[in-house]
DNA sequence: TTTTCTGCAAAAGATTTGCACCGAG
DNA sequence: CTCGGTGCAAATCTTTTGCAGAAAA
């Protein structure tokens, strides 16, 4: 009863984009990215094929940045560091986490581990500013 | 040279409200309580505090389900389960988790563990759903 | 009186959807 | 030819904001 899926130009290259930056992107930046080179693209086209291949599991979500959702072509375990400053996400080495105490809860399917706080350039900067308000 | 505050029935009223349940609400839901025994509050007002008090630090959010912020006025050291049936939030004994792996990307302020699954309610209507199919 | 708080309504902004047309198979 | 995919614009929906009046201090 499920449709079958068909080759889509514009789908590939959704994905391959997503998969090509460790950026970790909103659905905006992946159509500014490809509007360059489909300038036909639309943004609701980005959306659609995004939250297809979440419901597929080809791609995840990380969670939302100043109201944008975020985007990771990367399947590979790993956890995120999201900076607070300028919202930037850095991947982490994963660190293990049993999901033991959750298991009388439900059924554990997945477990994310996230880190907030300054990315390097965005504590920089916070000191020159400091230096130039004295 | 910050506002100094003032007292605020209502603004008391959503504290304790966020404080008294362990459901990790939407703003929406805290307005839905509190309009009942508070009938000229204004949604607004909900979202303000909530966003004044997660900036005092106060609560904390823990992340978006169904598009909707959800928040926390328990600050213990503490995990979240989220059933991605139904969107509950289930609170699980917290795990440590070092901050080690980050380290050399910023300043790391805060870490969060989170699981994603099905609740057991989920799961048993899941099967209930499936008797009835067959 | 002065400053903060709030209701209301409008605005803003991200994401979704209806629909007609395009295009793959 | 048949359905899935897409552009466009409108619709949704959550959250924010401007403003005038109400309420603290």
């Amino acid at each position: 009863m499920e449709k079958c899926r068909r080759r889509s130009p514009k789908r590939e290259a959704i994905l391959d984009c997503l998969r090509a930056t460790d950026c970790h992107p909103a659905a905006e930046w992946v159509y500014a990215q490809l509007k360059q080179e489909i300038p036909n693209l639309s943004l609701a086209t980005v959306y659609r094929n995004l939250a297809q291949f979440r419901k597929e599991g080809v791609i995840q979500t990380i969670g939302t940045v100043d109201g944008e959702e975020r985007y990771d072509g990367n399947l590979t375990p790993h956890s995120h560091f999201i900076c607070c400053g300028c919202g930037k996400i850095i991947d982490v080495p994963y660190q293990e986490v049993s999901p033991n105490d959750a298991c009388n809860i439900g059924e554990v399917e997945r477990c994310s581990v996230t880190f907030y706080g300054r990315c390097k350039e965005c504590l920089t900067q916070a000191k020159e500013n400091q230096k130039d308000a004295v």
